[in-house]
DNA sequence: CTCAATGCAAATCATTTGCACACCC
DNA sequence: GGGTGTGCAAATGATTTGCATTGAG
């Protein structure tokens, strides 16, 4: 904890954790422990993970909440942009930590089911078309592709 | 069934009655009198549309059809094209006629639950680059955009 | 005739909901 | 203290599955 090494890691994690505390201040919210258990959790953590995943890593870790209220938290940290849900297919959500990484999409390999992520700045083009075209505001996309390898 | 100006409506829907049937005979599936009318039933349809919809227009019609049969048959028109099935939130699959349409995608204007189609020919660029920087093959995509009226 | 397809009802499974209790503000 | 948040267990609702029956090939 009190380490330079993991300088980097702690602010990163406080300053998640502070975007959180100012939202949840903003919408009248309370603070509670699970809410912060659950962030923490959630940006310790490297890809995508589902509910069942996230409840299971935090029950090893001897912090229980219950499912309800990892599915009520979900809805905050999506509001408030600190984690991205992603709709695998029909009945498979997965979400993933959004706070500074980059605004990426993904291509689903269906033979391996092998999940590549990428950057393409035309879509911002094509977004900003459809807002002038449509007089429209956009605020967000999602954009899947699938395929296979060659 | 005899009027020249349902000509260009009988046309479509017995070519789109060819491709089902040619596919069912390749696939070595039974041409059921349920699937065809399945298949008519989505042709005389326009918009999108959800299994329960398509459940409650065909009993209404008289035409009886198991929600089983349905979602076995929507898996079959999908394989072969015939369909097109979208994903627009957490439990809600919407289907629509595929055939001769053009290609397109949408975006859903939240407030009000609007769909407006679009075509963008950047799609296809990026699906190129795509395939070629990871070296894969692209079947198909799915995309969508979400805002509101300004 | 035979086996795939159908209808029905029961099973599934992720997510939501109702309610009693706990604890943040 | 009061009311929001939590945990639990039951409810929900779209889709799937099991099984007896039907009918296409």
């Amino acid at each position: 904890m009190e380490l330079e090494s993991l300088d980097q890691i702690s602010n990163s994690q406080t300053k998640v954790k502070n975007i959180f505390s100012d939202y949840l201040k903003e919408k009248s919210h309370r603070k509670t422990p699970e809410r912060f258990a659950i962030l923490n959790e959630i940006y310790d953590y490297n890809g995508h993970f589902d509910i069942e995943t996230l409840y299971v890593n935090m029950k090893e870790k001897n912090y229980r909440v219950s499912r309800a209220t990892l599915y009520n938290t979900m809805e905050l940290l999506l509001d408030c942009n600190l984690v991205r849900k992603h709709q695998f297919g029909q009945n498979i959500s997965l979400f993933e930590k959004a706070h500074e990484s980059r605004q990426h999409d993904h291509i689903i390999l269906q033979d391996t089911n092998e999940v590549i992520e990428f950057c393409d700045p035309r879509i911002q083009n094509i977004k900003s078309t459809l807002e002038n075209v449509f007089d429209i505001e956009i605020d967000s996309h999602s954009l899947y592709f699938y395929g296979k390898r060659k």
